[in-house]
DNA sequence: GAAGGTCCCGAAAGCGCTTGCATGAAGCCC
DNA sequence: GGGCTTCATGCAAGCGCTTTCGGGACCTTC
């Protein structure tokens, strides 16, 4: 920069404000001066003695379990693409649902100064030991400065974006119930996950209201992963041959959960109608087209980002919990139950 | 650092040593008292200005098409995880095959001055007009010290690791060769990238080893997605429903062609048999579950992180290209063709 | 024509760390 | 006991930027 200032016969303070575009007190030429003599010596003004010396970095980091999971990966887009518009980089950290690397992450962004920190999985569960050093590390983070969001209930006193799923589950459970099945069994998530574990709930509810107390035995523990969707829908379906229906707490597993239903001889939708949740993008080129919930990633995404970003949310570091909508998306794995006649609400 | 140096009493080069880990030099009780304070005061060493002092950024740039494709989401994971190792975070940048907003990313990244940035996708094809300009930035970010690795064939000036795409995609064609099928098609992958070039490339090559010359109307272009191998895959079933063999660019292709061939009638593999490239997670839960080349994603993406974080690697900034192993995975996509004895190779 | 405004711009003091060099205290040998 | 090495530590000069403060130049205004 000194080099700059001096070629183009100013001060640096000068090509500091040129450079950082202050529009007020600056003259044109001097302004393009220092604009030509930079460009000519392709100068890059060093980002983190800006950084330091302004006390941000323009950096976002999203905490992912895992980002070669597409769901995360569609989130992480999102945060970049309005990251990207107010000239934020965007870190990955990659947990791998290990507390203590968590931990140590949180550590690193802290002593980065990021701007912020959007956690894109469900936390963990309450009681883990480790727990406690994670929030206390947060509240560390906030004495710092640097703002976070929630993509999934916390605890911790910060906001959330993300999708209401018992209501998800529920609207994926009713599509099942207003094709006429009434013996719907569920694959459900890790239960240490809270977002499982809504989904469950989700479910149970929508059966409740339909006037059906589904058995233990409908409801298979499974994970969120494909593998996991098959070889828990052969114990479900060996289990409980009698389920027409089968909603899965997510698309993973209802994937996996056909290809087990296929093994076992029951085809689908003939003889097993499936709902997922999620809608990743492989669901329509799958025989049958896999139903599903659509969950809005990539706009929860955006969302944390705008959240951390955006100057005024300042005084809203509550715990404020904001749903985004979702929708359900028909497509071929759920037809009428086989003996039941039609109901209407199938009609629209 | 002033307010620990103070509470511990020593002065704040002897904090910066203490915390650098200098092993010599450092009284133990020094060291234990400075850590003391330190850990008190949640003392958190500002990583910017660190980097400012010793002029390294303990930053890897994962600049990718897509992250929300799972191909580069793996790649990512496997950087990540070495750069963990080495207690350096990663950044991922999606340019989505903008030439401009790769640009941007790379002046960004020089302003940070990043220890390393890895080209995830195949280059752009070498006329396009920002090109010179992108070589340029390339050369600068050499200037200023910063490690560059491709992974793909790409004309510039810097290390790359890959797969051989030639050998991969002769082995998948050879697949199919092996159980008798001697009509096969090809959807090919999107014409600007030189990977989908050299698939191309090995098709062509395996056909011809096997004495086969395919008519122009077998090959069809398509691009990467799902929804690309849907369209390419009807449009060649009905140009050319002779063929029996079908070899798509990569899974995505190869899952949307699978479809389209349902679609069209022909069902796969009884009528149709395909294979695909790269070995995505939901192959093995498609029915049916599809034949693939596995390419080790995850490891190019440790190795791209090596080449940059190791010190040694300094003096081969030459274009060395290094190619990874990859290997047929076989499922149910492919049967012997319908009109032909067994090919003996087909019982290995 | 003096007072007051408005603009540009430069000087210089940081931002929080690292590190080369200097210093002084021990420890060692003959 | 003097000269030598070795070791732990401190001093201070950076690293490359931002920003406050104030000074000059120029323009208004009464």
């Amino acid at each position: 920069m000194a080099e700059v200032a001096r070629l183009a016969g100013v001060s640096p303070a000068t090509v500091s404000r040129v450079l950082a575009g202050h529009r007020r007190h600056i003259a044109p030429d001097t302004r393009r001066k220092v604009l030509d003599v930079a460009s000519r010596l392709d100068y890059s003004p060093n980002a983190l003695a800006r950084s330091l010396a302004t006390r941000k970095t323009p950096i976002l980091a999203a905490l992912v379990h895992d980002i070669s999971d597409p769901y995360f990966g569609e989130i992480t887009r999102g945060i970049e693409a309005v990251a990207g518009e107010r000239e934020h980089l965007v870190m990955v950290c990659n947990w791998l649902r290990s507390p203590d690397r968590l931990l140590r992450y949180l550590r690193q962004l802290r002593s980065m100064r990021v701007a912020g920190i959007v956690f894109c999985g469900s936390g963990i569960t309450e009681d883990h030991p480790l727990n406690t050093e994670i929030c206390l590390e947060v509240r560390r983070l906030h004495r710092y400065g640097i703002r976070m969001v929630a993509l999934a209930p916390q605890s911790q006193e910060m906001p959330s974006i993300m999708v209401d799923n018992r209501a998800a589950a529920a609207l994926a459970v009713r599509h099942l119930l207003d094709h006429g099945h009434s013996r719907i069994g569920h694959l459900s998530g890790p239960p240490m996950l809270l977002t499982a574990h809504h989904r469950l709930e989700g479910y149970r509810q929508a059966m409740r209201d339909a006037g059906i107390a589904p058995p233990d035995g409908w409801i298979e523990p499974a994970g969120f992963s494909m593998a996991e969707g098959f070889e828990g829908g052969m114990r479900l379906l060996a289990r409980a041959p009698e389920i027409t229906g089968l909603f899965a707490a997510n698309d993973q597993l209802a994937i996996g959960a056909m290809a087990a239903a296929d093994q076992m001889g029951r085809s689908v939708p003939a003889s097993l109608s499936v709902v997922g949740i999620g809608n990743v993008p492989v669901l329509p080129f799958l025989r049958p087209a896999l139903d599903s919930v659509a969950v809005p990633n990539h706009e929860i995404g955006q969302e944390a980002a705008r959240l951390i970003l955006e100057r005024r949310a300042a005084r809203s570091t509550a715990a404020a919990v904001r749903f985004l909508p979702f929708e359900l998306v028909v497509r071929q794995s759920v037809i009428p139950a086989p003996d039941t006649t039609l109901h209407p609400a199938v009609a629209r």
